[in-house]
DNA sequence: CTGAAAGCGCTTACAG
DNA sequence: CTGAAAGCGCTTACAG
């Protein structure tokens, strides 16, 4: 069972003093470059692995951040997450949460006072309220929800939510569709009290421009099942109506509850979806949707947190994650 | 900048050693009920919470497992590893890697050979045999491959998923169907090569039994492209035909390719996906599929390696995890 | 430019 | 049943 070497040991095998050593790796204090060449070559032929407890234990700091994740999301967006978290310098640790709003806050308050990570980022909804608590502020973890309850709608994301409703309301008015109807996600998140709050305003922008009007806000969850029911819910005389779900998951059951009530896409009704889901590409008709840069976002959640910890001014703007992509479901 | 409290605050508030403070809390040593609960009491109103690094350099057990995971994994094989990895009194860290499988086997190798870790499960494809080195077996960082280059075709997710795949041939067969077709997910993939050999196996047994004859196996990838594409290279001829899908995104793309040809569902061809994603419930027709409890299947794997972190012997079977569900796609 | 020494916060034999 | 002391492996002022 041979020990793995610590720093002792590379130090004595180099003839220098442990110091150096430490020098060395972390590039601080004054050394020759000789001496840093000779002792990083020593370092590395004994495979040598600074013990990152006694680093943190000496340095408090864990290098370490939280993420906290529903079931239901992309992985995609951890990878991207992951990813500037790392060239930060900063391994990630994921924390798969379930339940209620209050169980999950309160399981986010619980990582902010382990004081294991130096940052936290959740992407499920939370109550920021709780969070606001010396533990997570101050003197504490910070953190940063990507999805919160709080009211401060002016985050990138939800910004970045309302272009591609625009659009889809936008041309698919110049196409001479004039009734719309949104089926809304969960308003639990923010992207879908984004949509929502999106389509209402398009909506009621383009009322007088193009007489676009609205035949209500039905939903209130991401399942397929919403957007079948609402169907069931439109009055006979709906069609001709575009129907803005959403994400894919809504718009597919939009289609069936469609096809179901005799109405035919895309000449009765049009449907757009959100997430661009494989399968969505290959349904027949196949669904106009959003696609969604996922590791994009994950970065941009990311960087958020990073700014914040470095106590810098707020995110740049990122990269833009949403591309429209027009298929069957609007008539192409 | 009130200080976290350390053991020996805590010590001090309580009236009683170091020692016994952390034998409170551990449980271990020999303390009265007393004195214990006292100093649970006092620990707990001063908010002490102990510090991991120095409990971890200390023991020389870090209390972390590793996760590894791809892009395209659901997160709720995560919400299930995680689960079961606290229960066990390990936190988990997720690994996103990504690239070719020599890339994802290297890191794989460096997070084993980092011992932050007392274990690492992968839920991407690795080799291991690159990962049968000192560093990940006797003395080094024990790692539990979920879907493996190897041959070891054994294994628990393996044996399961033959399981559907004959229960589809089988019951299609008796209701008529006896023209069958594979469309392949990836062979990279343990579910991939399990489903197509389970495919060829029940094939080959029915062939006498029932009549039932292959027309071939088709894909390699699980993407809808891979369907769609299958469903060209058929034979005019080939309807009525019954093709068994490596996933639901494979399966709608075979339902769109059959809808080129101008074959229609379920009278012409029949199909099966793997998956039940949400979206296949509401096409039309809807998709006949394989309901999988990802989180279960993340717990079987984390017991595999928690078991085998406590020497223990093979893993229990742990409960099914798939359910078959019979829709549209298959004449329901 | 380099080295000796202290100390991060915890656990655990060991002595009482 | 309890406490004093050592030590896990590292980093960092500080003295040379």
């Amino acid at each position: 069972m041979p020990k793995p070497p610590t720093s002792h040991d590379v130090a004595r095998a180099a003839g220098v003093s442990q110091a150096a050593v430490s020098y060395a790796l972390t590039g601080r204090g004054t050394l020759s470059a000789a001496t840093r060449e000779h002792v990083l070559r020593v370092a590395e032929s004994m495979g040598y692995r600074p013990n990152l407890a006694a680093r943190s234990m000496r340095t408090r700091r864990s290098g370490r951040l939280a993420v906290v994740t529903g079931a239901t999301l992309s992985s995609k967006v951890l990878t991207g997450a992951a990813e500037v978290a790392e060239a930060a310098g900063y391994a990630t640790e994921t924390h798969a949460i379930d339940g209620t709003v209050e169980h999950r806050t309160a399981r986010v308050r619980d990582l902010a006072a382990s004081r294991q990570y130096e940052g936290i980022l959740t992407l499920v909804p939370v109550l920021s309220d709780e969070l606001d608590t010396p533990a997570s502020s101050e003197d504490g973890t910070p953190v940063v929800a990507e999805a919160t309850f709080d009211e401060q709608m002016r985050s990138l994301g939800t910004l970045a939510d309302a272009r591609p409703i625009e659009e889809f309301v936008a041309t698919l008015a110049a196409r001479g569709w004039h009734r719309f109807v949104h089926v809304a996600g969960s308003s639990q998140y923010a992207s879908g009290r984004a949509r929502r709050d999106a389509y209402i305003a398009t909506v009621e922008r383009l009322a007088t421009e193009s007489g676009v009007t609205s035949l209500g806000v039905f939903g209130g969850a991401w399942t397929g099942e919403a957007g079948r029911s609402a169907m069931h819910d439109l009055p006979d005389d709906a069609p001709p109506v575009a129907v803005i779900a959403g994400n894919d998951v809504v718009a597919a059951g939009v289609l069936r509850g469609a096809a179901e009530r005799g109405w035919t896409v895309p000449d009765d009704l049009v449907v757009t979806g959100w997430d661009d889901a494989e399968i969505g590409a290959f349904m027949s008709p196949s669904l106009t949707t959003v696609a969604v840069d996922f590791p994009e976002a994950g970065r941009n959640a990311m960087r958020r947190l990073i700014t914040r910890l470095r106590g810098e001014a707020g995110p740049g703007t990122g990269a833009p994650i949403h591309r429209i992509v027009w298929r069957e479901s609007t008539g192409g």
